[in-house]
DNA sequence: CGATTTGCTTGCAAAGCGCAAGTGAAATGA
DNA sequence: TCATTTCACTTGCGCTTTGCAAGCAAATCG
């Protein structure tokens, strides 16, 4: 049966898709100024909120707050004990959020080539 | 001689950086949920104004327009006109913008493998 | 314990976004 | 040629998001 009217398509998380484009749904991820840097801190191996505020660009912990919750409600990141012991948790990229890297690693090498004013750190 | 102050880096096209990080930089190019659409119509060669808007996303004009001159600015993208003897002008990608492509092909694969509701087009 | 650090939340002003409507120049067609 | 339509924006306006600062309770440290 039908209704005449189409549903909009649905991603994963239960949001809708602007599109049935994977660009634009992985714009709707990640498309903003500050998730990605997150994510890039996290493949540096930080994991904790205080790490992530602490990152030469700055981010508001507001944001950040917000970044990391819809993270985890992508699945892209999820929580594990800070350390042995402790009370507090940590953050660490998925199978899926790690998945990025090429990501990271193609915008990272674009961005030396065409911007001579960057430089890309070890670690 | 120094001034104790350190000057804020600059981008080629005299924005201020936010980190020396070349991921940071790109963020500020294209790191938003509108612009790395735009390209990828021009990848697909489409030129003119009417045709970016018409894509499914649906872009609202007023931000299509603020995206091109902001593609302009930063030489991403050229004019050119629209046809032989048109006064009209279209829009294509320069070496620096076309050079993007790889950026748009490992999202576009990653879009497609982790989200299942999208599908690639040919064209 | 008391002091400090951490991981947030809240309040607020400013900026950006999205929709709809408007505008003037260019192209089209009769 | 001249009316009509298309195109490429621009404007206005309400709403959302952003960014900064301050506040706060729980966890950690000494």
């Amino acid at each position: 049966m039908s209704t005449g009217e189409s549903e909009p398509l649905k991603s994963l998380a239960g949001d809708p898709l602007r599109s049935p484009c994977p660009v634009a749904c992985v714009l709707d991820l990640v498309g903003d100024r500050w998730t990605l840097l997150v994510i890039r801190d996290l493949m540096f191996g930080r994991s904790r909120f205080k790490d992530f505020a602490a990152s030469p660009e700055g981010i508001p912990t507001n944001i950040l707050a917000d970044r990391l919750q819809r993270l985890l409600r992508h699945g892209l990141v999820e929580q594990v004990p800070a350390a042995a012991g402790s009370l507090r948790l940590g953050y660490q990229l998925t199978g899926k959020g790690r998945s990025l890297g090429p990501l990271l690693e193609t915008m990272r090498d674009w961005g030396l080539k065409w911007e001579p004013a960057t430089k890309a750190m070890m670690r």
